[in-house]
DNA sequence: GAATATCCTTGACCGAGATCAAGGTGCCGG
DNA sequence: CCGGCACCTTGATCTCGGTCAAGGATATTC
């Protein structure tokens, strides 16, 4: 429950400053920043801003797991997407200056400094490079949702499970030493689903049939997978090979 | 067949420039770009860019229609974007620095101008204010493809319809003399389907469906929907009832 | 204006995935 | 060790939308 009392306050050091848009600020800048920004605990559950919320400014993730998810009336909501250490979070809504679309839902224990919109304009306006940072970042999410879609339309829900292992794969993928590959997975089955867009029980029965045709296997968080190919075989023709260029 | 020859080869001109991002232009640039600017006319059919190929600048539809689409090796297809007169294509990809993830496809005879990148990047270095446009206009569209996203993932083809029909009442409808509302939509019945993420089959019946619920009448490519309240209705719960802020 | 291709609608059928309901299974606090 | 709880899996059933196939309607061409 965020018992530690974190002795550094400075949210913007480490590996934090290789991000594309941090690294095109300098040493001046990135201290005036930590003198700034307000750092806080999350624990698990808490929300660190709603849908429907004004947007006040950006969230960098120091440390931890956020999802950002879109709800319906009825219960059902929709995983949007995973932050991890080092994203940010709230930037669409701020540079499109709309309320929040979605809610970010903290999902492990997390730090996570806030840098308010007065601040972030004045850095893009004194650095242009991080506008073209975001730019390209941002532009790179908007391939992604429409990939996402087109594959939501047009491939089976086997497919889609196929898909999702091999984008977490990028992140949360290792190598075992007998030369299979190994993902621990970060969330629950019930998040999984509602990234790929199905109903958990759908999901359950996917991956038993998946694991019954021995192309996988899960424990857990834990999915191994012996052979690649045969999850790439799953995916539809023509279906992009490598997602997250 | 584009048999006109067109007497004004600029580009940038009237309307055009009333667009967020060629607002920040002063007179010089915007003489300079129509110096520069490549003009051509397409016919229906033809391809401004394909999935896949590297992104040399960016299209400007000068005049006319031109589809997005995405395709599947299985001849599946889906309907992205539509893009008329003022819209720009293909600044996803420039941005992003990545190849085309759509095809483009002119649907109406159009007049398009192309601005290669190295242009581009100039102008936005020189005017700031440019990139700010272009974020403006990627994160309202990263949010447009979520909500996309969630609505296909959470609502039934029948709610999509009249979502559909209320994001083009933005762009087509008219008020009628008797008070109620007409969509000249611009596109096919397939294509429409595309964008929906459903067969073709399905819509016509879907269509069917509310025509006889009396939600709306159909005739070619126009619509009347006699109260928008009961499209509405036909929403899921808690769905967001102003699409397209 | 007949020929022809394309688009749209309808019908019959089927199947993937949703829904409803009941167990498992693991985890935490007592 | 046991009870409670959240998460996951499995089963039975249903239904929405996909698929295949056949007609109509509408353009387009000659």
């Amino acid at each position: 429950m965020a018992s530690a009392s974190y002795r550094r306050r400075q949210c913007f050091a480490g590996p934090l400053l290789a991000e594309p848009e941090w690294r095109v600020l300098d040493r001046s800048e990135i201290d005036w920043l930590n003198a700034i920004v307000m750092c806080r605990a999350y624990a698990p559950g808490q929300c660190i801003f709603h849908e429907g919320d004004a947007c006040q400014g950006l969230y960098i993730i120091c440390e931890g797991l956020v999802a950002l998810r879109k709800h319906d009336g009825a219960g059902a909501s929709v995983l949007i997407r995973l932050a991890e250490t080092g994203d940010i979070l709230g930037y669409r809504s701020l540079l499109a200056e709309e309320p929040y679309q979605t809610t970010a839902e903290v999902l492990k224990p997390s730090r996570v400094g806030f840098v308010a919109t007065t601040i972030v304009h004045e850095l893009i306006a004194r650095k242009p490079d991080l506008a073209f940072a975001f730019l390209r970042r941002v532009c790179h999410d908007l391939g992604e949702a429409q990939e996402r879609f087109h594959l939501t339309v047009t491939q089976s829900l086997r497919a889609r499970v196929a898909y999702f292992l091999l984008l977490m794969k990028e992140d949360y993928g290792t190598e075992t030493p007998d030369g299979s590959l190994l993902i621990e997975l970060p969330i629950s089955r019930r998040d999984m689903a509602e990234m790929i867009g199905v109903r958990s029980e759908s999901l359950s029965r996917t991956i038993r049939q998946m694991t019954d045709d021995g192309i996988l296997a899960f424990s857990g968080h834990r999915a191994w997978i012996g052979n690649t190919d045969r999850l790439l075989d799953e995916l539809g023709p023509h279906v992009e090979r490598h997602p997250m260029t």
